[in-house]
DNA sequence: GACAGTGTACTATGTTACCTAGTACACTTA
DNA sequence: TAAGTGTACTAGGTAACATAGTACACTGTC
Protein backbone atom coordinates (compact mmCIF):
# COMPACT_ATOMS: atom_id res chain seq x y z
CA UNK A 1 0.00 0.00 0.00
CA UNK A 2 2.77 2.16 0.88
CA UNK A 3 6.06 2.88 2.66
CA UNK A 4 7.27 3.90 6.37
CA UNK A 5 10.15 6.09 6.66
CA UNK A 6 11.34 4.77 10.01
CA UNK A 7 14.16 7.50 9.89
CA UNK A 8 11.93 9.82 9.93
CA UNK A 9 10.95 12.51 12.19
CA UNK A 10 7.23 11.84 11.63
CA UNK A 11 5.83 9.64 14.10
CA UNK A 12 4.63 6.37 12.06
CA UNK A 13 1.07 7.35 12.68
CA UNK A 14 1.42 10.80 11.28
CA UNK A 15 2.88 9.12 8.16
CA UNK A 16 -0.19 6.23 8.34
CA UNK A 17 -2.29 9.38 7.90
CA UNK A 18 -0.55 11.29 5.71
CA UNK A 19 -0.17 8.57 3.29
CA UNK A 20 -3.88 7.73 3.47
CA UNK A 21 -4.63 10.89 3.27
CA UNK A 22 -3.05 11.08 0.08
CA UNK A 23 -4.42 8.11 -1.31
CA UNK A 24 -8.25 9.19 -0.14
CA UNK A 25 -7.85 12.71 -1.73
CA UNK A 26 -6.11 11.26 -4.97
CA UNK A 27 -8.97 9.04 -5.59
CA UNK A 28 -6.76 5.95 -5.46
CA UNK A 29 -9.38 5.26 -2.56
CA UNK A 30 -12.78 6.03 -3.06
CA UNK A 31 -15.71 7.13 -0.87
CA UNK A 32 -17.34 4.24 0.56
CA UNK A 33 -14.21 1.80 -0.16
CA UNK A 34 -13.43 0.23 2.69
CA UNK A 35 -9.79 0.54 4.29
CA UNK A 36 -7.74 -2.18 5.67
CA UNK A 37 -8.68 -3.04 9.42
CA UNK A 38 -6.57 -2.38 12.12
CA UNK A 39 -4.81 -5.56 12.45
CA UNK A 40 -4.17 -6.04 9.09
CA UNK A 41 -2.39 -3.03 8.06
CA UNK A 42 -0.34 -2.96 11.10
CA UNK A 43 0.82 -6.62 9.77
CA UNK A 44 1.52 -5.16 6.44
CA UNK A 45 3.23 -2.25 7.74
CA UNK A 46 4.89 -4.04 10.64
CA UNK A 47 3.90 -1.86 13.37
CA UNK A 48 1.30 -2.26 16.33
CA UNK A 49 -2.36 -2.12 15.98
CA UNK A 50 -2.56 0.54 18.36
CA UNK A 51 -0.26 2.64 15.93
CA UNK A 52 -2.75 1.99 13.28
CA UNK A 53 -5.51 2.33 15.48
CA UNK A 54 -3.95 6.27 16.08
CA UNK A 55 -4.13 6.97 12.97
CA UNK A 56 -7.39 6.18 12.03
CA UNK A 57 -9.11 7.71 15.13
CA UNK A 58 -6.96 10.79 13.23
CA UNK A 59 -8.74 10.52 10.08
CA UNK A 60 -11.93 10.18 11.82
CA UNK A 61 -11.56 13.48 13.09
CA UNK A 62 -10.80 14.69 10.34
CA UNK A 63 -13.76 13.22 8.42
CA UNK A 64 -11.52 12.05 5.86
CA UNK A 65 -13.17 8.24 7.07
CA UNK A 66 -15.75 6.68 9.28
CA UNK A 67 -16.07 3.92 11.52
CA UNK A 68 -18.47 1.11 12.60
CA UNK A 69 -17.99 -0.74 14.90
CA UNK A 70 -17.59 -4.53 13.89
CA UNK A 71 -17.80 -4.04 9.89
CA UNK A 72 -14.65 -1.43 9.94
CA UNK A 73 -13.12 1.34 8.49
CA UNK A 74 -14.46 3.29 5.26
CA UNK A 75 -13.65 6.67 3.20
CA UNK A 76 -16.32 8.68 4.14
CA UNK A 77 -18.10 10.53 1.23
CA UNK A 78 -17.34 14.56 1.03
CA UNK A 79 -18.05 14.99 -2.68
CA UNK A 80 -20.93 17.51 -1.40
CA UNK A 81 -18.83 18.53 1.11
CA UNK A 82 -18.90 22.42 1.19
CA UNK A 83 -16.20 24.68 3.16
CA UNK A 84 -18.02 26.86 6.31
CA UNK A 85 -16.32 29.95 6.87
CA UNK A 86 -13.84 28.52 9.50
CA UNK A 87 -12.07 26.63 6.88
CA UNK A 88 -12.01 29.60 4.41
CA UNK A 89 -10.61 31.74 6.90
CA UNK A 90 -7.89 29.17 7.28
CA UNK A 91 -7.54 28.49 3.58
CA UNK A 92 -6.70 32.58 3.40
CA UNK A 93 -4.25 32.24 6.29
CA UNK A 94 -2.57 29.26 5.32
CA UNK A 95 -2.31 30.60 1.77
CA UNK A 96 -0.94 33.97 3.03
CA UNK A 97 1.85 32.40 5.10
CA UNK A 98 3.13 30.62 2.27
CA UNK A 99 2.98 33.16 -0.53
CA UNK A 100 4.71 35.62 2.06
CA UNK A 101 7.67 32.91 2.74
CA UNK A 102 8.08 32.30 -0.53
CA UNK A 103 8.60 35.86 -1.30
CA UNK A 104 11.45 35.78 1.30
CA UNK A 105 13.10 32.90 0.12
CA UNK A 106 13.26 35.00 -2.70
CA UNK A 107 10.42 33.44 -5.24
CA UNK A 108 9.43 36.78 -7.25
CA UNK A 109 5.77 37.55 -7.31
CA UNK A 110 6.04 36.86 -11.08
CA UNK A 111 7.21 33.28 -10.64
CA UNK A 112 4.60 32.68 -7.66
CA UNK A 113 1.75 33.62 -10.41
CA UNK A 114 3.22 31.68 -12.36
CA UNK A 115 3.49 28.73 -10.28
CA UNK A 116 -0.35 28.97 -9.07
CA UNK A 117 -1.47 29.17 -12.99
CA UNK A 118 0.38 25.71 -13.49
CA UNK A 119 -1.35 23.94 -10.32
CA UNK A 120 -4.69 25.78 -10.99
CA UNK A 121 -4.28 24.53 -14.54
CA UNK A 122 -3.87 20.58 -13.36
CA UNK A 123 -7.00 20.99 -11.24
CA UNK A 124 -9.03 22.64 -13.96
CA UNK A 125 -8.15 19.48 -16.32
CA UNK A 126 -8.17 16.69 -13.98
CA UNK A 127 -12.40 17.78 -13.11
CA UNK B 1 8.27 40.06 22.36
CA UNK B 2 5.93 37.36 21.85
CA UNK B 3 3.83 34.71 23.91
CA UNK B 4 4.59 30.64 24.38
CA UNK B 5 1.85 28.55 24.35
CA UNK B 6 2.78 25.95 26.69
CA UNK B 7 -0.47 23.86 26.13
CA UNK B 8 0.47 24.00 22.66
CA UNK B 9 1.27 20.12 21.06
CA UNK B 10 4.54 22.33 19.41
CA UNK B 11 7.49 22.46 21.47
CA UNK B 12 9.11 25.57 22.54
CA UNK B 13 11.84 25.62 20.43
CA UNK B 14 9.42 25.17 17.65
CA UNK B 15 7.40 28.18 18.90
CA UNK B 16 10.21 30.50 18.87
CA UNK B 17 11.57 29.77 15.57
CA UNK B 18 8.15 30.13 14.28
CA UNK B 19 7.66 33.42 15.98
CA UNK B 20 11.57 34.72 15.11
CA UNK B 21 11.01 33.75 11.20
CA UNK B 22 7.44 35.73 11.16
CA UNK B 23 8.89 38.43 13.00
CA UNK B 24 11.79 38.65 10.33
CA UNK B 25 9.74 37.89 7.56
CA UNK B 26 7.15 40.76 8.87
CA UNK B 27 10.06 42.93 9.04
CA UNK B 28 9.75 43.79 12.38
CA UNK B 29 12.95 42.50 13.11
CA UNK B 30 15.39 44.22 9.73
CA UNK B 31 18.22 42.68 8.44
CA UNK B 32 21.57 43.06 10.58
CA UNK B 33 19.24 43.59 13.51
CA UNK B 34 20.39 42.21 16.75
CA UNK B 35 18.37 39.46 18.19
CA UNK B 36 18.10 38.91 21.84
CA UNK B 37 21.00 37.13 23.54
CA UNK B 38 20.20 33.29 24.42
CA UNK B 39 20.56 34.02 28.20
CA UNK B 40 18.31 37.40 27.68
CA UNK B 41 15.17 36.27 25.80
CA UNK B 42 15.61 33.08 28.26
CA UNK B 43 15.18 35.21 31.23
CA UNK B 44 11.81 37.22 29.23
CA UNK B 45 10.09 33.85 27.79
CA UNK B 46 11.00 31.83 31.46
CA UNK B 47 12.92 29.08 29.50
CA UNK B 48 16.17 27.01 29.75
CA UNK B 49 18.44 29.20 27.46
CA UNK B 50 19.66 25.68 26.19
CA UNK B 51 15.90 25.86 24.76
CA UNK B 52 16.59 29.20 22.92
CA UNK B 53 20.55 28.27 21.76
CA UNK B 54 18.53 25.12 19.84
CA UNK B 55 15.80 27.39 18.16
CA UNK B 56 18.68 29.90 16.87
CA UNK B 57 20.70 27.45 15.54
CA UNK B 58 17.60 26.10 13.66
CA UNK B 59 17.22 29.22 12.43
CA UNK B 60 20.73 30.18 11.76
CA UNK B 61 20.35 26.67 9.43
CA UNK B 62 17.69 27.75 7.35
CA UNK B 63 19.32 30.77 7.34
CA UNK B 64 17.21 33.53 8.12
CA UNK B 65 19.98 34.70 10.95
CA UNK B 66 23.60 34.39 11.38
CA UNK B 67 25.86 34.44 14.60
CA UNK B 68 28.89 35.79 15.43
CA UNK B 69 30.76 34.46 18.38
CA UNK B 70 31.17 36.76 21.34
CA UNK B 71 29.05 39.52 19.52
CA UNK B 72 25.62 38.05 19.39
CA UNK B 73 23.23 36.56 16.99
CA UNK B 74 21.59 38.71 13.90
CA UNK B 75 19.13 39.21 11.50
CA UNK B 76 20.43 37.92 7.73
CA UNK B 77 20.10 40.53 4.82
CA UNK B 78 18.45 38.17 2.33
CA UNK B 79 17.07 41.35 0.62
CA UNK B 80 18.69 40.31 -3.16
CA UNK B 81 18.06 36.33 -2.40
CA UNK B 82 17.70 34.47 -5.12
CA UNK B 83 15.98 31.04 -5.05
CA UNK B 84 17.29 28.27 -6.88
CA UNK B 85 15.75 25.62 -8.74
CA UNK B 86 15.42 22.91 -5.48
CA UNK B 87 13.35 26.34 -3.31
CA UNK B 88 11.20 26.40 -6.66
CA UNK B 89 10.33 23.13 -6.43
CA UNK B 90 9.56 22.53 -3.00
CA UNK B 91 7.37 25.56 -3.52
CA UNK B 92 5.59 23.85 -6.46
CA UNK B 93 4.97 20.83 -4.83
CA UNK B 94 3.81 22.95 -1.43
CA UNK B 95 0.98 24.81 -3.68
CA UNK B 96 -0.30 21.65 -5.06
CA UNK B 97 -0.92 19.46 -2.11
CA UNK B 98 -2.27 22.57 -0.38
CA UNK B 99 -4.87 23.40 -3.20
CA UNK B 100 -5.97 19.71 -3.44
CA UNK B 101 -6.34 19.60 -0.22
CA UNK B 102 -8.53 23.11 -0.33
CA UNK B 103 -10.86 21.48 -2.95
CA UNK B 104 -10.75 18.24 -1.00
CA UNK B 105 -12.05 20.24 2.04
CA UNK B 106 -14.65 21.80 -0.36
CA UNK B 107 -13.57 25.13 -1.44
CA UNK B 108 -14.71 25.37 -4.98
CA UNK B 109 -11.89 26.35 -7.92
CA UNK B 110 -13.45 29.59 -7.79
CA UNK B 111 -13.32 30.16 -4.13
CA UNK B 112 -9.45 29.57 -4.46
CA UNK B 113 -8.75 31.59 -7.15
CA UNK B 114 -10.55 34.43 -5.42
CA UNK B 115 -8.53 33.74 -1.67
CA UNK B 116 -5.51 33.74 -3.75
CA UNK B 117 -6.19 36.82 -5.62
CA UNK B 118 -6.96 38.39 -2.28
CA UNK B 119 -3.35 37.23 -1.20
CA UNK B 120 -1.37 38.72 -3.86
CA UNK B 121 -3.22 41.92 -4.21
CA UNK B 122 -2.28 42.52 -0.66
CA UNK B 123 1.68 41.33 -1.80
CA UNK B 124 1.98 44.07 -4.31
CA UNK B 125 0.39 47.09 -2.65
CA UNK B 126 3.18 46.30 -0.16
CA UNK B 127 6.09 46.29 -2.20
C1' DG C 1 44.65 43.21 32.28
C1' DA C 2 40.04 42.83 34.14
C1' DC C 3 35.38 42.40 33.32
C1' DA C 4 30.85 41.75 31.40
C1' DG C 5 28.29 39.94 27.70
C1' DT C 6 28.18 36.97 23.89
C1' DG C 7 27.72 32.04 21.62
C1' DT C 8 28.81 27.28 22.55
C1' DA C 9 29.53 22.70 24.65
C1' DC C 10 28.89 19.38 27.98
C1' DT C 11 26.73 16.29 31.76
C1' DA C 12 22.79 14.99 34.36
C1' DT C 13 17.81 14.59 35.37
C1' DG C 14 12.88 14.61 34.76
C1' DT C 15 8.82 14.58 31.67
C1' DT C 16 6.22 13.46 27.85
C1' DA C 17 4.93 11.46 23.41
C1' DC C 18 5.46 7.59 20.87
C1' DC C 19 5.65 2.75 20.05
C1' DT C 20 5.34 -1.92 21.36
C1' DA C 21 3.30 -6.05 23.72
C1' DG C 22 -0.43 -8.35 25.43
C1' DT C 23 -5.15 -9.07 26.88
C1' DA C 24 -9.99 -8.40 26.75
C1' DC C 25 -14.66 -6.99 25.28
C1' DA C 26 -18.65 -5.80 22.18
C1' DC C 27 -20.17 -5.85 17.71
C1' DT C 28 -21.22 -7.87 12.78
C1' DT C 29 -21.37 -11.35 9.45
C1' DA C 30 -21.14 -16.06 7.76
C1' DT D 1 -20.49 -20.86 16.97
C1' DA D 2 -16.68 -18.81 14.76
C1' DA D 3 -13.95 -15.33 12.53
C1' DG D 4 -13.19 -10.66 11.75
C1' DT D 5 -14.07 -6.04 13.07
C1' DG D 6 -13.25 -1.61 16.18
C1' DT D 7 -12.19 -0.44 20.86
C1' DA D 8 -10.29 -0.15 25.56
C1' DC D 9 -7.20 -1.23 28.84
C1' DT D 10 -2.38 -2.07 31.39
C1' DA D 11 2.55 -2.32 31.22
C1' DG D 12 7.13 -1.34 29.54
C1' DG D 13 10.90 0.65 26.55
C1' DT D 14 12.79 4.52 23.74
C1' DA D 15 13.65 9.06 22.15
C1' DA D 16 12.79 13.92 21.96
C1' DC D 17 12.20 17.71 24.77
C1' DA D 18 13.06 20.77 28.52
C1' DT D 19 15.43 21.97 32.64
C1' DA D 20 19.55 22.75 35.74
C1' DG D 21 24.14 23.62 36.22
C1' DT D 22 28.89 24.29 34.84
C1' DA D 23 32.52 25.61 31.86
C1' DC D 24 35.12 27.57 27.88
C1' DA D 25 36.38 30.81 24.05
C1' DC D 26 35.45 34.99 21.93
C1' DT D 27 34.44 40.27 21.71
C1' DG D 28 33.96 44.69 23.41
C1' DT D 29 34.67 48.17 27.07
C1' DC D 30 36.66 50.07 31.19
Amino acid sequence: MFQLDLKSRKSIYEQVVDHLKELIISGVLQAEEKLPSVRELSKTLTVNPNTIQKAYRELERQGYVYTSPGLGTFVADRSRAEAGPEEIARAVNLMRDIITEMLYVGIPLSKIREIIDTVLAEKENWK
